[in-house]
DNA sequence: TTGCTATATGAATCAATATTCAATAATACA
DNA sequence: TGTATTATTGAATATTGATTCATATAGCAA
């Protein structure tokens, strides 16, 4: 039996990433990824059943992790609402900093997904979506957000602000202050433009 | 000389339209657009040289109104800066409650558009964006708006969430009430989620 | 009515690229 | 060392769909 030599699968994820990143998923080619991946053309397909699939397991993962920390946030009782909703925007805004090209194909390719319902990517994202509207709620109960605004509007305004900054940061120079982005994009959340 | 049967310019644009809607861009076959057009596959390219220029005709018609719009909001001296912001929205949802449709596309494929740097849409885009920087600086000088936001990262923030809620509105049960979207999308510039 | 020209048609062509697969190479184990 | 087994390769194939073009049709003028 032969080993196999290094982790062909993994090499290929990060590779497509990058290519999808450059070129965007439709006008990427299978063997531009494999290329970039070092191997064959032909290897990519012993790793994933098809194109697609590669792009779906970036989001699964992606979603996965974005889920799951936002579950553990939810729960705790030592965070008021304010603090959690920063929590989490700091769980992402971290992934995406130490991975500039996955937040350009997560901005990018994202709405492509649940458009043509692929994947479980649309479940994913209804779930995180119910998550963060647990946080408004909460807040909106304390009494500490304004009970006016439409929960569901404001979950779907908040995730596309936030997907438009993020590409906006991830097109300019390299790895500009992300935290200046971070820290506007909680100061718009709270506070709004007003004084 | 034959004369021109009806509009067929405008048949395949409408068609396209929905077509692209229905399916997105690249998924739509210019055969699709033929057939909800009521013309034959040749007869588009009677029209527009390539499938690509009947998106980048549709962008360009919107992208011109939308500037021409913001252009004359900016100038009006009767207004405040909130109000001029609630003015644009406005004019963007009015356009969008017309034409669900267009909504739909135009959340989809401009990000396409722009990355790709097709026809003109970049620019249209950038000068829509410093027009509405305009009216941000304006209440920041007039002290009616919080001077620490990022004026340049607002408005992508704006234009992202206004993009993510109309495309909610556009997918929900026709025409349920744009105007409870429209409402909250001004408060959320406005006052953010806090009371 | 006839010929002329612009308009319209849609099947055939062409190009791009996702996927397959026969051939080759590397490793394990006898 | 030789052989079996699995991994890898990349050129060939298949598919999809944009675009073309030879043909047909409709209106107009003489």
């Amino acid at each position: 039996m032969r080993k196999r030599e290094g982790n062909k699968e993994k090499d290929i994820l990060d590779a497509a990433v990058k290519v999808f990143a450059d070129s965007g998923y439709h006008r990427s080619k299978v063997t531009s990824i494999a290329e970039a991946a070092g191997v064959a053309t032909g290897s990519v397909y012993l790793y994933y059943p098809n194109k697609e699939s590669i792009l779906l397991k970036i989001f699964d993962r992606l979603w996965t992790d974005f889920t799951h920390t936002l579950q553990e946030t939810v729960k705790r009782s030592d965070y008021d609402p304010v603090q959690k909703l920063d929590l989490v925007i700091d769980h992402l805004f971290n992934i995406f900093v130490a991975n500039p090209a996955l937040a350009v194909v997560f901005v990018n390719e994202q709405q492509y997904l649940i458009n043509n319902k692929k994947g479980n990517i649309g479940k994913h994202y209804e779930n995180f979506l119910d998550l963060a509207e647990e946080i408004i709620h909460e807040g909106v109960k304390k009494k500490i957000f304004n009970p006016d605004v439409d929960v569901k509007l404001y979950r779907h305004f908040i995730t596309g602000g936030i997907r438009s900054v993020l590409f906006y940061w991830a097109q300019s120079t390299p790895s500009s202050s992300l935290d200046r982005v971070r820290l506007n994009v909680k100061l718009f959340l709270r506070n709004g433009l007003l004084l």
